[in-house]
RNA sequence: GCCGCCUUAGCUCAGUGGUAGAGCAGCGGUUUCGUAAACCGCAGGUCCAGGGUUCGAAUCCCUGAGGCGGCUCCA
C-alpha cells in the first residue's frame, strides 16, 4: 500500500528520494517513494495502517521546506492581519500582541477573555472568509508619532502602545526623530504595521487555522502569556492540500511514534524524559558507539570512565554550582551533597592530574561515554531529543595553544566523515561568550579568536550566534533539522581556557621545563546517542541503512519444511556478523514479508522448494515495488554481498 | 516551569450520565502456502491516580501525574 500526496498528478517540482540502497543484491532499481512529487500512488483510502514509506535518501529539509516561500510572505502577513480581524470581531475587547508570517505561514498573539477551543478557530476561519471575500483593500497610513499612539491608546490596545513607546524610548536614546506612526489597515481593521503587504484580502489563497498555543509577551516569562494562534496559507489549493498533507507525512515519520512501531525504546513515566532501550533499539547503539570508538581510535583517543554521582564541591570548583546548579540532580547523602554529573568535564581533568604532563603528552585525547543527567523543566522534554539522562560521545582534548587550530580542524573532519555515514548535511555555527560567563576577558578574546580562524582555515561555511557560547567557553555548534523541520543541537566543539586549565589549574612542563597552561577542547560528534538516534530515525523515516539497521535481513520459509535450509543460511550470515532471523511463524509468505515490510528491515531472503535445492535465496529489498522479484543467488555469494554492503556503510 | 489540549486492552482507536467495545497483536486449533494481511475460536480492562457531585460517573467538577502542541530554557 502507499500513501497517496494530494493534487494533480505528476506536477511536483521537488525532487524524489533515491531508490533503496540495495545496488549489490537488486537488479532492477528499486522504487524511491516520492514524498513530495506529485506522482500519486496508488490504493483506496487507508485509515490507520498507512504505511509510512521512506524517501530513501529524503532529508528532512526536503519533506517540509519544498515550494518557495519567501513570496508569500506578504500575503502571509495579511492573513494574519484578517485573523486578527475576525478575532476582534468575535471577542470584541481583545488585545494584539504581534503577528508576523512566518515559514509557511503566520500567527498572531493576543490576549483574550478565555482559553481558543477547537470551535473558536472554525469560527475565526469562517469569519475570516468574509473578509477575503470582501476583498478590502489593504492601505497603509502614516501619522505623526503622537497621533499614531494616541490611536492605539485610545483603542485600548496596550501591547501596541508598548511598542511604540519603546521605539520612542530607541529613537531618543540615539538621537534620531521618531518616525512616523505606520499602519496597515483593511475595512474596519488597522494594525500598527510596517508591512509589507497585498493589495487586498481578495489576494490571500487558501488557509487553515493550525493550532493555538500559549506565549510569552516579547518571549519573556515574567510577562503575561498570550494565546498564539498559528495558521498556514498558500497561493493555491493545491500547494495547502500539499502543506498538510506534508504535515501528516512528517508527523509519521516522528521517531517517538516510529520508536514504538519498531520496537526500539519506550518511555514510562515512572522516569519521564528517560529512554527504557529494548533489544533492537540497543543494538542500533552499539552499532553506532562502535562506529565511533573506531573513529576514534583512528585519530589517536584513549577511553576513560568517571563517576556519576560526585560531591558538590567539584562543581563548586569548575563553576557549575553557580551556573548549572538548576539543572542538575543534587542529593543529601550522610549530610553532603551529592550530584548525578550533568557532564563528564571537570572529572577528566582528575586523569589528566594523575602525573605531570609534558608537552610531548600532548593533545591527549580522553573520551568518555558517561551517563549524564540533567534536570530539564518539565515542559521541555521531548521523546529522545530532549531528556533527563542520556550518554554523549564525549572527549576532552589537552593541548598545546600551538595546537589547537589544527586539532579543531581534525575534529571537523571527523563531523564530516562520521555524518557522511548517515547521509546527513550538518550545519555550523559559531556561539560566542555569553553574559555570565567565567574566566577573564582576554582568555575568551583568545579562544573567540582561534576558534574562528580554525574555522576559517577549515573553509566551512558557519553563521555566528553571538552570546550563545557556554559559560565557560565558545564553541562551533553543529545542527541538523527533524523530520518536523525542528532545529536540533548535535555535536559541539568548544575551546575552554579557562573552566578546566584555570579553576583546576592544569599544566603541562614545556621544552624549557616551565610549566604552561593547557587548552581543553570538550567536543562531542554525535552529541547525545540518544538524540541523535531520534533524529537518525526520522531522517530514514525508519528505515535505516543496512549497516546501522538492528535486524539486517529476515529469512522467509515459504513452509515450515523450509526452515531447516533457512535456519542453516542463517547461521552463515551470522557467522559473517550480520544481523539475521528466521520468521519460523505459521504465516503465509506474503504475511511475513509484510511484516518485515512493516519492520523496515532491508532484506527479505525467501527460500522455498527451488532455493533449498540449489542452496540459494530469494533477495527481496526493503524499497522493492510491490510483485518485483529477484533472482535466487547461492548462499554465499550473498553472504559476500551482504557483509560488503554492511561494512562499507552503504546508504 | 508557563498556556492550551489529551490519557479507555500490548498497539491504534470507538464509546458524553444507565450492562466497557472494535481492529491489529497475543494464546489455542486448522492450514504449509511463491513476493505487502489464510481461516475458526479463546483470552485480554484500576476506562492515568486520588477526591467530589449524582440513585448511578469512562462520561460532570477539583487536585495530581504523564503525554502532545507551543512559549521560555537548552552548559
Amino acid at each position: 500500500m502507499s500513501v497517496r500526496p494530494p493534487g494533480p498528478s505528476g506536477s511536483g517540482g521537488v525532487k524524489a528520494g533515491g531508490t533503496a540502497g540495495a545496488e549489490p543484491l537488486v537488479l532492477s532499481k528499486a522504487r524511491g517513494f516520492m514524498i513530495l512529487g506529485g506522482t500519486a500512488m496508488t490504493d483506496e483510502a487507508h485509515d490507520e495502517e498507512e504505511v509510512l514509506e521512506a524517501p530513501e535518501r529524503g532529508s528532512a529539509d526536503e519533506l517540509l521546506d519544498a515550494g518557495a516561500v519567501d513570496e508569500l510572505g506578504p500575503m502571509r502577513h495579511s492573513a494574519a492581519h484578517v485573523m486578527a480581524e475576525a478575532v476582534m470581531d468575535l471577542f470584541p475587547g481583545a488585545k494584539l500582541g504581534i503577528g508576523p508570517a512566518i515559514a509557511d505561514g503566520f500567527y498572531y498573539d493576543f490576549e483574550l477573555p478565555r482559553p481558543l477551543t477547537p470551535d473558536d478557530l472554525a469560527a475565526i476561519e469562517e469569519r475570516m472568509a468574509s473578509s477575503i471575500a470582501a476583498d478590502h483593500p489593504i492601505v497603509r497610513r502614516e501619522f505623526p508619532p503622537a497621533e499614531g499612539r494616541a490611536f492605539f491608546a485610545e483603542r485600548d490596545q496596550p501591547f501596541k502602545v508598548e511598542i511604540l513607546d519603546d521605539l520612542a524610548a530607541k529613537a531618543a536614546a540615539s538621537g534620531e526623530p521618531m518616525p512616523p506612526t505606520s499602519t496597515f489597515g483593511h475595512g474596519p481593521f488597522v494594525d500598527l504595521c510596517k508591512g509589507p503587504h497585498v493589495q487586498s484580502t481578495g489576494r490571500i489563497g487558501p488557509y487553515k487555522l493550525l493550532s493555538v498555543a500559549g506565549a510569552y509577551w516579547r518571549g519573556d516569562e515574567k510577562r503575561p502569556m498570550l494565546q498564539r494562534i498559528y495558521g498556514t496559507v498558500w497561493a493555491t489549493q493545491d500547494q495547502l492540500d500539499r502543506y498538510l498533507w506534508r504535515r501528516a507525512e512528517a508527523k509519521k515519520r516522528d521517531h517517538r511514534r516510529l520508536g514504538v512501531q519498531l520496537d526500539l525504546y519506550s518511555f514510562h513515566d515512572v522516569s519521564p524524559g528517560s529512554a527504557f532501550w529494548h533489544p533492537k533499539g540497543q543494538r542500533i547503539w552499539r552499532t553506532l558507539e562502535s562506529a565511533m570508538r573506531e573513529l576514534q581510535d583512528r585519530h589517536g583517543y584513549q577511553e576513560v570512565a568517571t563517576p556519576i554521582l560526585v560531591n558538590h564541591r567539584l562543581w563548586e570548583q569548575s563553576g557549575h554550582w553557580d551556573h548549572y546548579r538548576d539543572n542538575m540532580f543534587i542529593l543529601d547523602i550522610e549530610g553532603q551533597a551529592y550530584s548525578l554529573k550533568p557532564m563528564n568535564c571537570p572529572e577528566s581533568t582528575f586523569i589528566y592530574r594523575a602525573r605531570t604532563r609534558s608537552y610531548r603528552d600532548l593533545p591527549l585525547r580522553l573520551s568518555e561515554y558517561g551517563r549524564l543527567h540533567r534536570n530539564e523543566r518539565s515542559g521541555v522534554l521531548h521523546g529522545l531529543t530532549r531528556v533527563r539522562q542520556f550518554i554523549q560521545d564525549d572527549a576532552h582534548i589537552y593541548v598545546r595553544p600551538d595546537q589547537l587550530a589544527e586539532e579543531i580542524g581534525a575534529l571537523l573532519s571527523m563531523v564530516k566523515e562520521s555524518y557522511g555515514w548517515f547521509g546527513l548535511e550538518p550545519r555550523y555555527t559559531f556561539a560566542t561568550r555569553p553574559d555570565g560567563a567565567i574566566g577573564d576577558d582576554a582568555l575568551w578574546e583568545r579562544a573567540e579568536a582561534l576558534i574562528r580562524s580554525a574555522l576559517d582555515d577549515s573553509g566551512v561555511s558557519y553563521t555566528v550566534k553571538p552570546k550563545d557560547g557556554t559559560f565557560y567557553a565558545p564553541k562551533i555548534d553543529i545542527y541538523i533539522d527533524d523530520a518536523l523541520g525542528r532545529e536540533w543541537q548535535m555535536a559541539t566543539i568548544q575551546a575552554d581556557l579557562t573552566m578546566l586549565p584555570e579553576r583546576f589549574d592544569l599544566t603541562y612542563v614545556d621544552e624549557h621545563g616551565q610549566p604552561q597552561r593547557p587548552i581543553a577542547i570538550h567536543r562531542a560528534i554525535y552529541g547525545s546517542l540518544e538524540r541523535f538516534i531520534g533524529i537518525l530515525i526520522e531522517h530514514f523515516a525508519g528505515a535505516l541503512p543496512l549497516w546501522v539497521a538492528p535486524v539486517q535481513a529476515v529469512l522467509i520459509p515459504i513452509a515450515d519444511r523450509h526452515i531447516p535450509a533457512a535456519t542453516e543460511l542463517a547461521g552463515i550470515l551470522g557467522g559473517r556478523g550480520l544481523r539475521v532471523e528466521v520468521d519460523e511463524s505459521d504465516n503465509r509468505m506474503q504475511n511475513k514479508i509484510r511484516l518485515a515490510q512493516e519492520q523496515k528491515v532491508p532484506y527479505m531472503l525467501v527460500l522455498g522448494d527451488r532455493e533449498v535445492e540449489a542452496r540459494t535465496a530469494a533477495p527481496r529489498a526493503r524499497g522493492a515495488a510491490r510483485g518485483e522479484q529477484q533472482e535466487a543467488i547461492g548462499w554465499e555469494v550473498l553472504a559476500d554481498r551482504l557483509a560488503a554492503e554492511a561494512a562499507s556503510r552503504q546508504l
